[in-house]
DNA sequence: CGATATCCTGACGTTTACGTAAAGTTGCAG
DNA sequence: CTGCAACTTTACGTAAACGTCAGGATATCG
């Protein structure tokens, strides 16, 4: 199936990034300055960017957390700091041969993953406890319109 | 116990609201310069703003709307738009004898109460799907970690 | 190889959401 | 009444997160 493969595999140009992604090459460059995308690989001063699928979805991700959590993109290049590890570490993962290394950086990518838990559970309680709030007041609402009627 | 009505109808400085709320008097300003704030009742030029403990509570909730959703400061007053009309409406209330008009001023309230909780709700429901997603891959992970020392 | 679409790097512009400073006014304490 | 803290308006400043434009390079298709 190397249709697949090609498919896949395929180098993707900025702009059908954004267009896949549902934003700018502005947006994409600028967070690629600022430090909260690694610099789509080894690339010679002029040269097009390339990107991969999955810079596609580690954009995606980007994107949606940018819109989710109410974070800076300072902040949330924090959050992600393993995010431009990661890449690093997937290319180690291959040539770590010891399961001690291995261990390590399934450790630091369980860590990662705590953190970004811990922040986006934190979010949804206090959506939550809004949510609550909200329906009590509608609740109180009605009860007032019934009375108004009896 | 005058002292408690003293208390809850003292009416306060902009500096106290800012602090009570935890924000800034030039923010409170700001928030009524937009129109995200009604004017703070009549009020001659030149002379303080005074504000209720109410005003304190609409104060905290736009503030942690603010927050939580991630709305401009024109979607948050567009959907806080009844929330000005809201000030009025509460005088309306007490001049409306006949029902139907008391009827009327309850089924504003509850659309705009509404409008609010669609919004919340939609974006705790995408908290939890991230959520989900997070935990998968923490379990995957886990998985990974256990292979890992098999 | 040439045309044309897309990309590159600056660099300056824009909007949002306030911060900050100046110059004068208000309001309560004594 | 007087003094001082907190307030008033006005206006310019700023950081973040991009938008936009110019001038030139690159890549792909025929």
């Amino acid at each position: 199936m190397s249709t697949i493969d090609a498919d896949t595999e395929r180098s993707l140009r900025i702009g059908e990034v954004a267009e896949l992604v549902g934003t700018t090459t502005r947006t994409i460059r600028y967070y690629e300055e600022i430090g909260l995308l690694p610099g789509s690989g080894e690339r010679e001063q002029g040269k097009h960017r390339c990107y991969t699928q999955a810079d596609v979805e580690r954009m995606r991700e980007i994107v949606r957390l940018r819109d989710l959590l109410g974070l800076s993109l300072e902040q949330l290049s924090q959050l992600l700091e393993a995010e431009s590890a990661r890449a690093e570490l997937r290319r180690e993962w291959k040539l770590a041969e010891s399961g001690v290394q291995r261990r390590r950086i399934l450790d630091e990518a369980l860590e990662h993953v705590g953190t970004q838990l811990e922040l986006v559970r934190g979010r949804r309680a206090q959506l939550e406890q809004l949510e609550g709030e909200l329906e009590a007041k509608r609740q109180s609402l009605h009860e007032r319109l019934a009375e108004l009627t009896a």
